[in-house]
DNA sequence: GAATAAATTTAGAACGATTCTAATAAAACT
DNA sequence: AGTTTTATTAGAATCGTTCTAAATTTATTC
């Protein structure tokens, strides 16, 4: 009973985003959101869903990710170029990324204060203020 | 006379880094370092130089870039996940990244304050804060 | 609960940015 | 000048990601 309730939850997230629950949305959705907050690439998600068994295509992986995105499920971190990591925690915080081993770790918003900052151009607003702290020389321990 | 003092500067530039003075650099250092501050991507430079008329291979940007940036003339920024920036001011200071346009403008350092920052690992040590102001709809001007 | 319509998945091709390779050319040293 | 070292280059290769078009699955209609 606790593992149908679970699934449940799981479907009804996907439904909530306007998604239809396919056996690989609600895969991904399970490796996803189950856990406490991920940092993840769509190839580390890939590799883990294989790992469990559950088989789907690297382009699933890519479009279930971007739909989770734009349904505001996920969001989509630029940390390193070349690489997207996609974070399921969507609130606003800011990350420590360990250069070496590619980890990324949650900073919470108030360790930050934004002071005075230029005017921007007319009709422009501000979307997202992404805070990278790079970390070097760490593992990932402590 | 001033063209050649700022000759001289440039080629003093690029051996102060270590590196020999080839035509190549001499022209890449000149696009770079002769105005005020750019945010440029390597490709940008590439077809820059092959306007000026100075002919550069694609890899030799991409090379002289990484030597650069290596050297401390510039400083390679991510804020695009599949595409690199370099910046020639390598000043403490943070962007505002115009997304419909790609443009990036400095923002200066005082307008930020980091609060505190949870613990790091031992050993561990920061090696960089990046902040980017990711603004939507702005033209470039203003 | 078939038939139909709409959305999804997929393998593999295509892409764009970047790096690599191995051959040529230029610079520095003797 | 001759020799050694370093740099440049064209093109191939790589990597993450996106696209394509066909096959499958899901939802809807009878
Ligand atoms: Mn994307
Ligand atoms: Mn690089
Ligand atoms: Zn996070
Ligand atoms: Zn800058």
């Amino acid at each position: 009973m606790r593992q149908a309730a679970v699934a449940n939850e799981i479907t009804e997230l996907v439904r909530t985003a306007g998604l239809r629950p396919t056996r690989q949305r609600l895969s991904l959705a399970g490796l996803l959101f189950s856990g406490g907050g991920r940092h993840i690439t769509a190839e580390q998600l890939h590799a883990e869903s294989l790992g469990e068994g559950f088989s789907v295509s690297l382009a699933t992986v890519y479009n279930t990710l971007h739909q989770f995105t734009t349904a505001g499920l996920l969001r989509e971190l630029v940390v390193d170029s070349g690489r997207s990591y996609f974070d399921t925690n969507v609130s606003r915080h800011h990350h420590l990324f360990f250069e070496d081993s590619g980890e990324l770790r949650d900073v919470s918003d108030n360790s930050v204060v934004i002071g005075d900052l230029p005017a921007l151009p007319e009709g422009a607003s501000i979307s997202r203020i992404d805070i990278i702290i790079r970390v070097k020389n760490g593992g990932s321990s402590g």
